[in-house]
DNA sequence: GTATAGTTGACAAAAATTGTATGGTATGTT
DNA sequence: AACATACCATACAATTTTTGTCAACTATAC
């Protein structure tokens, strides 16, 4: 029951995006430098994450992402999902595949599927918003 | 945010276990051959719900494997954790390993450990006594 | 004593994740 | 136009984790 590193480099990176945008363009390489995740992998995220109408990108000099919403509107369950495909906890929910072989009439089957509904409730009801002035609070609070 | 297949067959493998027992020790090989789970991987998965206390053993011929206490007193959150070891989200909170390097001030950090509490609290509301009622309730459903 | 069935540890195969490399395209600046 | 920046895309390599297999051993009922 691990989350990928895919999804905790995408949250973070979400939110030091915001912290420093301020209607800005952020690019790669400064969010690469401050929250240390290679560049590359960080590029094939925002991908993603492009993809998925969570960011927006600046090409050219001077370019990067920029939030493609409100900080408000944008769950961290989305984010999640988009870059680590199946936020289901048991792969016979995939679709197109079969359900899990001879089974005792398959009873666990339903305990995923909640367990899976529990899962993606939670992080549909915190918002990037919610981490963003989180994280200016302790800002403020270690600077004084 | 994959269960592990050793999940999966140690859930089902203790409801199969239930349904089959009735007092009477029940064989791996034949909870293998019900659930179509590796023999093999059947037993090191019995071993560790051995010394996690759910399971008790009987050994020689007429042998088996019987639960350590009643079904109803058997979390689904126990034999979670007994077979797949971690069910926290991340590593870093795995108690020896430091933080994520860098970091927003990792305000990321709660959220995962909601996460795994929310995990943690739903599979703990489940007894494996449910699950095996409701197999009945299907098996008897599906005789007529 | 023999067959059954749990016990254990080592190891192999396979899959998934994580990270790297390379070559592109768009665009602002000089 | 040339150049530098920074996104875009794909392929591939390294690593780690998961999954499964093998072999040898111990206890016990018959
Ligand atoms: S069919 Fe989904 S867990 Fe068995
Ligand atoms: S320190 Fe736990 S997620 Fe960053």
């Amino acid at each position: 029951m691990r989350l990928s590193t895919r999804a905790q480099y995408a949250v973070r990176a979400m939110v030091d995006l915001s912290l420093h945008s301020e209607g800005r363009p952020v690019s790669l390489r400064e969010i690469a430098q401050r929250e240390d995740i290679p560049l590359n992998y960080l590029e094939q995220l925002f991908n993603r994450l492009r993809r998925g109408n969570i960011v927006e990108s600046v090409r050219g000099p001077g370019g990067g992402y920029l939030l493609a919403r409100e900080s408000a509107a944008i769950l961290v369950g989305e984010i999640v999902a988009t870059v680590e495909e199946p936020l289901t906890p048991v792969s016979c929910m995939d679709k197109g595949k079969g359900r899990c072989t001879r089974t005792a009439a398959c009873t666990t089957h339903t305990v995923w599927e909640m367990l899976g509904e529990r899962i993606r409730n939670f992080l549909d009801s915190i918002t990037l918003e919610d981490l963003v002035s989180e994280a200016r609070r302790r800002i403020a609070g270690a600077e004084q």
